[in-house]
DNA sequence: TAGATTTTGTTCGACTCTCGAACTATATTC
DNA sequence: GAATATAGTTCGAGAGTCGAACAAAATCTA
């Protein structure tokens, strides 16, 4: 139950109810596929005549097929349904420092086509450079339909204004993205920080957080980013800061972080966080004193776990404490929102097995109250920020207005 | 845009346009009465036939009534609608450790009978007590039509089984309250933690929070409570505990909460923390020594606050600690859900000018994000916490389902 | 003072949509 | 070949909104 918003009425017509049970017949062939109109409407409630309808109008704007005939013990053969995926087609851009990713993809949010840009360090020389990239993939797939392009960022989009704000790591200040790309490409542009558009992954297209309408992703890289479902929507917050949870400072005489603030979580938890303290250990250890680093190279995140998998005691001492401070953090976001889920986003879950329980040691420590959630890692080779730019698009036609 | 519970399939029927328009026009007679039938039309947007039809029914079921005739510079004159607030009422229960308020409401909600009983230390005990007193209440009135029962309770709701969970202040248990009330009054009953009622009450009556969609309310007595309001919808959160930003950690090796964990928030920043802390201060400060304390008798938080307006340094000193400990608190609210307004609810906040800049000062260190949260105080003696359990079932006349 | 103008509120026919019963189509079983 | 079972279509009744036309009631203007 929820407080109609006064300020933005939406009066429903006579059209609303073929609206909103198109949606629901939509969404049940995007799950069930293949599905019959008699399961159609066995499942959805409505009328056999009323599914007939709807599909026949879904068929004729092409966004379902007929498919096979189905078998039954007895009576007459259904006709299956199907989402008809060639009906059109989404750009997703996976913006990040370093690289950007762009990928094309169907209506059930599997690629046809993706390639790698290399970020640019000034915003307005690389968004002319995406615009060239964005039209040479069009025009190279003339026959689709473009329903628009989403847009994941490292950092948070306000929601009034469309633009990219508190992106740290690109130090690019405010920039607006959507406006240029949308008059250079015609198509509506949509944008969503990482964090969260990893959790509309989850939402539209997971199999971890099946069915769960209240959860939380948490994407552990150079730093730490939360995004929220709650009731089956994104939590936005005042400006999009919502789920900073990384800026929490979680020991007041910490470290200072590149936020201004002492001691806060990504601090100790991050990737960047374990790189720092596995340089700070090896260098103590080879020496005997502190303060001589910086004679050797620090090494990536990835090299730091291929250490821990080659049995370097420091490295698994430094993805360990990686591990009692990643717990910390998650505690607090249980103790806040209560998910169900929290699914965990990084390069870290791949050292899963020497996370896990120590991570559970500090929650459990920390939380006593009884509630019961699950934490799952994400595979993020299957590129969950650009599949949760794509989401971004595809929720307009499969979501609830 | 949210995404369809797939579990819970609602089709629209042909009456599925009426419903939502009634309610559209039920929540605009409510917020701008006296209203008439052509403003109705012009800010809903629907055609003034359909207004017409619309508020004949409501006005024949009684929700809605005629009133008088307003007055323009030409034309016809305009006949103003009012809600009915006879139509209906509604019982609000605010259940608390000591005393229990009971009280009826109409529609607008607004006390028309209130009284106090204390509150058991047996739950079936008390809830026998309760019922008769509901009896009693009921047949005082028999003329009402009652809409239900709402409850505000000092722990959590499991929003699956209805029962009250988690309320150490209460130490109950785990129980029903729900079922035998609604055995025997044949009224159906709706339960909320206290500081969530008070959410909702800020967004069904609230003057401060008008018309936002994105807030908390933080109740400061002898815990702290949070309850969230997002996308304009309550915030359950598995097993409804959500909102449990009183029992993370902000010093690791602090004093043991009552829920078992070490440096809890409310173990320093709720009303029983201030009054532990001053009991401290004062007997060092007279004896020279710790370990005195329970020689001289605790004072109330309120007998702390009046000290405080007498010039007690002592107490202003407690007062201040409290404050900022508070903003080390309300920036880790902040910083999660990122709310356009927070509103602080307890007895704290009739020494408000000491507090706000103190809590500020902490908050500006913590929050390093271009954000712009209000924090406003409520008054508690509009008893927000009673209005909330009011709204809980008034929500289901006015909310969108 | 009569007609023009302006605004409120109602009436009515056209259109959209769902429901549900009846009907057609197609399969298996006895 | 008749009975039975299931899928999908057709069609009329009922509920709703829209929008134009109309009725009602007030002020303005000549």
């Amino acid at each position: 139950m929820r407080k109609m918003d006064l300020n933005n009425i939406r009066v429903a017509t006579s059209e609303t109810a073929r609206d909103i049970n198109r949606r629901v017949v939509l969404n049940l062939i995007r799950t069930h596929q293949p599905i019959s109109r008699a399961d159609l409407a066995r499942c959805s409630g409505l009328q056999r005549s009323t599914v007939s309808a709807i599909t026949e109008q879904l068929i004729e704007e092409r966004w379902v097929r007929e498919g096979a005939i189905g078998h039954l013990p007895r009576g007459r053969k259904p006709t299956f349904l199907h989402l008809n995926t060639d009906r059109a087609a989404v750009i997703g851009i996976n913006l990040r420092p370093g690289r950007t990713d762009l990928a094309l993809a169907d209506l059930s949010g599997r690629f046809l086509a993706q390639q790698s840009i290399s970020t640019g360090e000034h915003p307005k020389v690389f968004i002319n450079e995406l615009i060239n990239h964005l039209r040479t993939l069009i025009k190279a797939n003339p026959q689709i339909d473009y329903e628009g392009i989403g847009i994941s960022v490292p950092g948070r989009v306000d929601p009034k204004t469309q633009r990219l704000i508190f992106a740290p790591n690109l130090n690019w200040g405010e920039v607006d993205l959507k406006t240029p790309l949308e008059r250079a490409t015609g198509l509506t542009v949509e944008m969503e920080n990482a964090a969260t558009a990893c959790a509309l992954t989850e939402l539209w297209f997971g199999q971890q957080a099946e069915g769960a309408r209240n959860f939380a992703t948490v994407t552990v890289s150079e730093g730490i980013g939360v995004g929220m479902i709650v009731n089956g929507e994104r939590v936005y917050g005042n400006s999009g800061l919502a789920g900073e949870f990384g800026h929490i400072s979680i020991q007041d005489a910490g470290p200072q972080c590149r936020c201004g603030n002492l001691g806060c979580w990504e601090v100790f938890a991050s990737n960047n966080a374990a790189i720092d303290h596995y340089m700070q250990v090896s260098v103590n250890g080879r020496s005997g004193k502190a303060s001589t680093r910086g004679q050797i190279a620090a090494p990536s995140f990835e090299d730091l776990l291929r250490l821990v998998e080659q049995g370097n005691l420091k490295a698994l001492e430094t993805v360990e404490r990686m591990a009692r401070y990643l717990g910390q953090g998650l505690a607090m976001v249980i103790m806040s929102i209560a998910p169900d889920i929290i699914l965990l986003v990084g390069e870290v879950t791949t050292a899963w097995s020497h996370i896990e329980p120590i991570m559970w040691q500090e929650i459990n420590k920390r939380c006593r109250i009884p509630l019961k959630t699950k934490i799952v890692s994400s595979d993020h080779t299957t590129q969950p920020r650009l599949r949760g730019a794509v989401a971004l698009i595809l929720q307009k036609h499969f979501g609830l207005p």
